[in-house]
Formats: structure tokens, sequence, C-alpha cells
DNA sequence: ATATAGTGTGTATTTTTTACACTAAGTAAT
DNA sequence: ATTACTTAGTGTAAAAAATACACACTATAT
């Protein structure tokens, strides 16, 4: 098979930023790192991706792991790869996004023990982190900020059904401004990719608001839609 | 320094999507590769980042040894992971894409002795390429056609001066459609970043088109509008 | 019954987008 | 000089989308 490549003496790692939506403030998953180097501090979710699997599959796996988490869907936004972004050696790393629905419930437990835990932590309220994976989650912060600016990607976030007021809110936290009410409304209800539902909010101590659910066949059309162009 | 890494027999390469617009065609720039494997076929300009470079500055270098073109700032857009992309072990590739004026004159003379010749072939026209740059080729032309929706980069494609037709064709082979013409000068014009110059086209069999050229400072600020957001 | 807290709704104004067709200017050929 | 040819350059009306803005309603808790 002809000549061979040459050695390298590098690694590839994929790291995650998981945003998660939960009592109205955004959050990311954040590991607590049982190895060194930066041992116990906080990190993103991140390994190094095997020999003989692919990128986007060492993402899963390296989700799993760390948080227990499975299955979840991640888009790659960037990767990083400065000569001393790691102390050690040479590793170059492709970063992940996702957006997940936080079910309360979902338990986080390390399946490694290259993590000694995994918790959501506010946007607004993260620690120091280790290596540059600040400027890495600050980048995913941008890539989500732009793209809900085109794509309605917001209800990865919310539970199955949900009020427009969360709706609203979530926006406002991911574009970190105010919105009108009636006009924001208007224009979700236009978009006609929402189902509005006979059922009310519970367990509230005020009026109930209308729970929707969003409808994926509709949504499929208008993300196309999104990316063609007027004359 | 605490554990080494694991050793990892893998490669890293950077391949480049090098846009230029020419004779009313979008063109992108490729190699003849002088190296097994696929020895002889057409590719995208790439190669293996070395250890100790940044891989921003690989793709710099790498793209003027082989085409010698210096100096052209690329962006990153999406990295390629398969594990069986590359036949002779495991090469994860950085892809980058530029978007670059043709000043015709711009000779391509490979400085190193793996691509054989560089040329620029029009985008509706390439040949089968190495590797999976086909797919490359097709992401990075979807990531300039939708960036071209949101900033106006096609001035970078341009010559310093150009008319408004011509900047009207080019965006028309990127969006692959038709626009109006006195819409999109209505619209062009409006966003002020065009200086109307005194000049005139020259060389043309029929009525001489006013020139134009960009202006840099108003489009910074429109650039930093276009990531801003209405209530 | 009353206080409280969030729900839900409409309209007028401005801005942006779209659709659409003819005259003007310069060149080339006779 | 006339004519034919080719592209440049221009305006307006209509429709659609975005914005600004305020109050009555409803469920719950006390």
């Amino acid at each position: 098979m002809g000549t061979t490549l040459p050695k390298f003496d590098s690694v590839f790692s994929i790291d995650c930023v998981i945003f998660g939506f939960d009592e109205g403030e955004l959050k990311i998953l954040l590991i607590e790192r049982n190895e060194e180097p930066f041992k116990d501090w906080w990190a993103l979710p991140g390994y190094i991706v095997e020999q003989d699997e692919s990128i986007d599959h060492a993402a899963e796996r390296i989700l799993y792991e760390l948080t227990g988490l499975r299955g979840i869907y991640m888009d790659q936004f960037y990767t990083f790869g400065d000569v001393n972004r790691h102390p050690q050696g040479r590793v170059i790393t492709v970063a992940y996004y996702a957006m997940i629905r936080l079910n309360g419930s979902k338990d986080l437990k390390p399946v490694s023990n290259y993590a000694s835990k995994a918790v959501w932590i506010p946007v607004n309220d993260l620690p120091k982190l280790a290596f540059d994976h600040e400027k890495i989650f600050t980048r995913g912060f941008e890539k989500i900020r732009h793209k809900i600016s085109y794509q309605p990607i917001a209800f990865e976030l919310l539970p199955e059904k949900f009020t427009l007021t969360q709706l609203q809110h979530l926006y406002e936290v991911i574009l970190n401004k105010k919105l009108d009410k009636r006009n924001f409304r208007k224009k979700m209800l236009n978009y006609g990719i929402l189902k509005e539902l006979d059922e009310k909010q519970k367990g509230v101590s005020y009026r109930a608001a209308k729970l929707y659910k969003f409808d994926k066949r509709k949504y499929a059309r208008l993300f196309q839609k999104e990316l063609t162009f007027g004359k």
C-alpha cells in the first residue's frame, strides 16, 4: 500500500460543551478531573480518541464515559490546535457541542474513573477551567448564540411540553437580551412549528400557562427554507 | 511534568479549499499529487502538520509549499476524522477555506515536490478527487454559501475595483440563483460599504460601468451589527 | 374578598423585501 | 452620420416583516 505515514507523537482528543437549561438558567456540563495534569480541576468532558474510532464516535463514547449520558448527538464546532495547549505534549482537540433536555432526574455518573464527578454548572457562574477550556466554552457559546439566530434550536433544550414564556426566557438567556413578549409570541407562532396542547402548566401559584409542543415535521421544513435565499 | 501521553500512531493534516473568482466563474485551487497514494490524482492542497506548529500556521505553510501562495489568511471550517479516510493509516484532517483575489497573474508554483502542479479549476467542472476531498470541498462550498448570507464576504474574491454587475454575478454564482438587478443594487448600496469611484470600466465593447471599491472601515462596522439581534 | 403574579392579547408605524420594464450610454459596423 | 447592438442604470407600488407599546384576565393563596 505504498509508503507509510510518518510517526507522530501526538494525540487527538475530544472536548464537549453540553448545554442544558434548568430553572431558568443555561448550564453546561463539567467534570472534576481525577488525573494529572489539572487533577481536581474543573474541565469540559473530554478525552482521547482511540486509534480505530471516528471522531464522531469518540465524542459520544467519551461523553458517556465521563458523565453517564448515552447516545447524545453532538455537532463539531471547532478544532483547537495550538502547540502548547496541553502541558504534556501535542494534543489537538476537536470540540463538540450539544443542547440537551434536562429531565431533572438525569443523573450524572462518570463510568470511567478519569472523572471524579460530573455536574451541571450555570454558564454565568463557571469556575476556572483546566487547559484552554474557557476558550473552548466561549467559542461554543458563540456558536449556539449565532445558530439560534437562524435555526430554532432552542427546543432541544426544553422539556417536551413547555410554555411560551419558558421558550422566551431561553432565547433571552442565550441572546443575553430582553425580548418583547407580544412580538416574540407572534413570531414563534407564525413559524408554525408549535403545536398548542389542551394541557396547562401545573403546580404554579398563579394562572397556569398553556403548554406547547414542538412539531418536528414542520420544523424540518422550516430548516430547509432557512438555507434558501430570497430573490 | 506528570505522566506522559500515550503514543498514537496517527497524523494530523490540513486541507485547503481556496476559492477564487475569474472570468465569471467560481474556481478552487487544486494540485496534482506527486506522491503515493493517489499519485497523479487531483486533490485539494493539503499536507501533514508538523509536531511543533499550530494548525493555523500549518495551514499557511502547506498552502505556500503546494501552490506558492503566501500569507493567505484562512478559516477553519470542519475536521474530518473517519477511520478509513486515508488508505495508509489514521489521518485526521482539519479543513480550511479562504476566498482570494485572482490578480490574473498570480502564478502557481509548487515549492515542495509533493505536488507536480497547482491550478485553478471551476467548481462546476471538478475532476474526481483523491481521498474524501469531494466531501471536503462540498462542505466548504456550503460554508461560504451560508456565510455570504450574513456577511458580505464576496468582496474578498473581487479585484479591488469592480462593477456592481460583477459583484452581482459573484453572488449569483455562489448562491446558485438569479438575483434582481435593481433590488440587488439598492441593497448593496444601502449597506453603505461601497465607495463609488470616478473611474469607469475599460476595454469593454459596450457602455462602461462605474467602478466601486469596498470600504473596509464601514464593513467592519456592519460586520459587528450583523451579529446582533433585534428586539 | 382581596392581593399577587404571571398569562394572553391587538394595532398602528416603520422598515424591509419583492416585483417589475424602460431609457441612456457607449461601441462597432456600415 | 446612421444604425444596430449590448450592457448600464434607474423608481415605485405592494406586500411582508419587524417594532413599539399597555391593560384586562385568571388562577392561586391568604
